[in-house]
DNA sequence: CGCCTGCTTCGATGAACTTCTAATTAAAGA
DNA sequence: TCTTTAATTAGAAGTTCATCGAAGCAGGCG
């Protein structure tokens, strides 16, 4: 399951370049980066992909079953599963079956690189990505 | 120009204190604040718009004219003007009209709020937002 | 005043997205 | 094996979104 849908996770900006500003702000997106990047803003475009990220990521143990995620939402399961797998395709989540239940957890290098793209990178912290 | 819309920038989350680490990893969102941050994403969620902040926070005095921006896409400038202001009414950018032309220039804050959220904080930054 | 240029708004169209119900797969237990 | 529960896939309905052409507004200039 987490084999397939390999992520889009390789847009020419590198954040851990120690860089002094935001790659956004140094020198214009070309429109590869652009297209690349864009995706995986709209997989966080959505307050319920929002708040599954979130749940995920302050679950303890770093990750959570579906059905504790299915519980915190007004939604029908295949809703849910629908959003998963959208998080799940950009990279930003990845997924395991261990008997009954599926679980997921966050890829905290993604959800770094596009914050480093529109923010400022601590130098300190910039080499640790 | 700049008067009305007022942009979308109270959600809960506050960037600025001085965070071990993410909000988003933090606690989970609640779906107010979920509600409030998802518009802030989707409005960056799309490459031309992506590019639009890029090329306007690079350009030289922190602004550009729509004449400059217009002439690097293939679209039609009702089309840039449509992002522009998709932009414009998140808060992300900020616009005023001075003489023939109309220049645009980036809110950094709200970039750095949306930064913080969804990556590590760094200490020293933090403060500044 | 009348025209031209820069930019925005309006209205329409086709594509993409969110959500649902129904059906399907996978694992566990009687 | 048959049944039950967990999760996903398939298909459809309604909505939102990106884009365009046409029209409108605002400033400069003859």
């Amino acid at each position: 399951m987490s084999k397939q849908e390999l992520p889009i996770v390789d847009a020419g900006v590198d954040a851990s370049a120690g860089a002094c500003c935001a790659p956004l702000v140094c020198e214009p997106l070309s429109e590869g980066e652009a297209a690349e990047l864009a995706p995986l803003f709209k997989a966080i475009a959505d307050p319920v992909r929002l708040r599954l990220l979130s749940l995920i990521a302050c679950h303890e143990g770093g990750e959570a079953c579906v059905c504790d995620l299915t519980t915190a939402f007004d939604l029908t399961p295949p809703t849910i599963s629908h959003h998963l797998k959208v998080l799940r395709q950009a990279g930003l989540i990845d997924s395991e079956r261990r008997g009954t239940w599926v679980y997921y957890w966050i890829n905290p290098a993604v959800l770094a690189r596009m914050s480093a793209l529109i923010g400022p990178v601590s130098p300190a912290l910039a080499g640790t990505a």
